[in-house]
DNA sequence: CTATCTGCAAACGTTTTGCATCTGT
DNA sequence: ACAGATGCAAAACGTTTGCAGATAG
């Protein structure tokens, strides 16, 4: 059952939440706060943003979800938490996971005394459909 | 002199625009749109917000200006346009820059018939003040 | 039982817009 | 001369907050 796998979060499962929780479980959309809050109202008419964020603001500090910035206008939420990055259409926005591990070394002269922790990378481009137009 | 310089972006050079293009120049801040408003209040106590986007509006469709993602509650800017990634600090934001060009080859069946044109890569850590706390 | 969550509405910070006036080319 | 810029205020947008009532553990 869904409840189980998200016992060990040690968050207060309330229906709204496992909703939330199992809209972005295996979703690689990459959802904005609004896209979460209109799948979620289907079942729960009374759905505000403010349960909307607060979820969020949990699994962030879990670790179960990232924030992307891949959006300059809104934030984006990635459930996915393995170390990935992404693929991004210039025209229509859509964006797909590239799972594969890059070395990018720095040589210390270029990071002026910072300590590199990770990275993650954005690549652009054309998706097929806009490709084609 | 400063006029000469930027003649051929082709957009009116008003005083309010000057000013702008003088403060970016060669600026490494990354500042933000109110940070660039605050610096040409001083010289134009009449500007107004709407004159910095717009301004920032054709500059980016110039190709003089970047907006950066990387901070998820405002845009920041970046008058360096040559190919560059960045460093940033998690705890205080800070943002270096770092030019050094990877080569980074994704495989075809990764990108699901993207057609790639660039990309762009943070780095995250901690800066040498930071570090020491 | 109580610490935490929900839902509503109001507040917030950033960015955009409408419009009358002004100005660079 | 006139296309396009300015400045102001209002609006729009995503996100956050305060609070009274509800609920999971």
């Amino acid at each position: 059952m869904v409840v189980e796998k998200y016992r060990d979060l040690h968050i207060k499962l309330t229906p709204q939440r496992l909703a939330i929780l199992n809209y972005l479980n295996g979703n690689k959309t990459h959802p904005s706060a609004e896209d979460i809050f209109r799948a979620v109202q289907k079942q729960f008419p009374t759905m505000s943003f403010a349960t909307v964020y607060n979820t969020l603001e949990a699994l962030k500090n879990k670790g179960t979800v990232q924030e992307l910035k891949i959006d300059p206008n809104k934030k984006r939420y990635d459930p996915d938490n393995t170390k990935h990055h992404h693929l991004i259409c210039h025209k229509c926005k859509n964006i797909i996971d590239i799972h594969k591990d890059f070395k990018l070394n720095l040589s210390e002269e270029m990071t002026e005394g910072f300590e590199v922790l990770g990275n993650s990378i954005e690549f652009y481009g054309l998706c097929q459909k806009c490709k084609k137009k």
